[in-house]
DNA sequence: GCTATCTATTGACAGCCGTCGATTCAATCG
DNA sequence: CGATTGAATCGACGGCTGTCAATAGATAGC
């Protein structure tokens, strides 16, 4: 992910030229932002990013019933930020009779964090 | 960030017990996730992340001019956006007689990429 | 079957977000 | 000064988001 850009001196321009030559963001780039754009959007609620850590740190499967008592929040909206990680691909479920049972999907946090570093 | 959690088994309660002990999350964790999700939130759209892509490779300032043509977007929206990353502390820039100049400040994101590592 | 329990879904509502056109502000050139 | 240019701000608009109360589905126990 690399983009050319000339860092030429930058004088006024005499009317009518354009500031600089248009440069293109590849489109395989393009993609590979939005992939990552997607998993920041989803940790990017205090809820969620607690929740995904809770998932992360507890090396398990657990209850919706444990998460939701972490919060100040209602059970609808607990569902409803759980919804959106696993939409976004960095949690996954299990229903055992009564319970729902979450866990961490780490895969799609990758692309994401070799960005980061 | 780690937090207890009893897996106890799941038995359906016999009416009026609570579900679980109600386990609660710190608040210095929890100031710490409002922080990183600040972060992942100015993430959390394709061109911040690309404009903060571009900021980040090119490991110099970089005009405003130049930013704006990488994109199909009027340079106002530009212009919010990177006032979005400035207000998270994941940018700055510098006048230059009639040009702005933007820079990445690579440290806003250390605590971000260390919980996703 | 009936009731209680856990979770997901729905509907509603206020507030935020991404975008644009128009405008403003600052600085440069003539 | 007056005209031009680069960038930021403003106002507006549709759409998305986080939240809750109410409800619905599914399952377990009696």
């Amino acid at each position: 992910m690399s983009v050319d850009l000339e860092l030429t001196p930058k004088t006024k321009r005499p009317a009518g030229e354009p500031c600089c030559a248009p440069v293109v963001y590849p489109d395989v780039q393009r993609e590979q932002a939005q992939r990552m754009a997607a998993v920041a959007k989803a940790l990017g609620d205090p809820v969620r990013l607690t929740l995904l850590d809770v998932l992360r740190k507890h090396a398990g499967k657990v209850c919706v019933c444990e998460l939701v008592p972490l919060f100040e929040l209602s059970q609808p909206t607990i569902s409803h930020h759980l919804k959106v990680l696993r939409d976004a691909g960095l949690v996954d479920s299990e229903r055992r009779g009564l319970w729902a049972y979450y866990y961490a999907l780490p895969e799609r946090l990758e692309e994401l964090t070799a960005w980061l570093s």
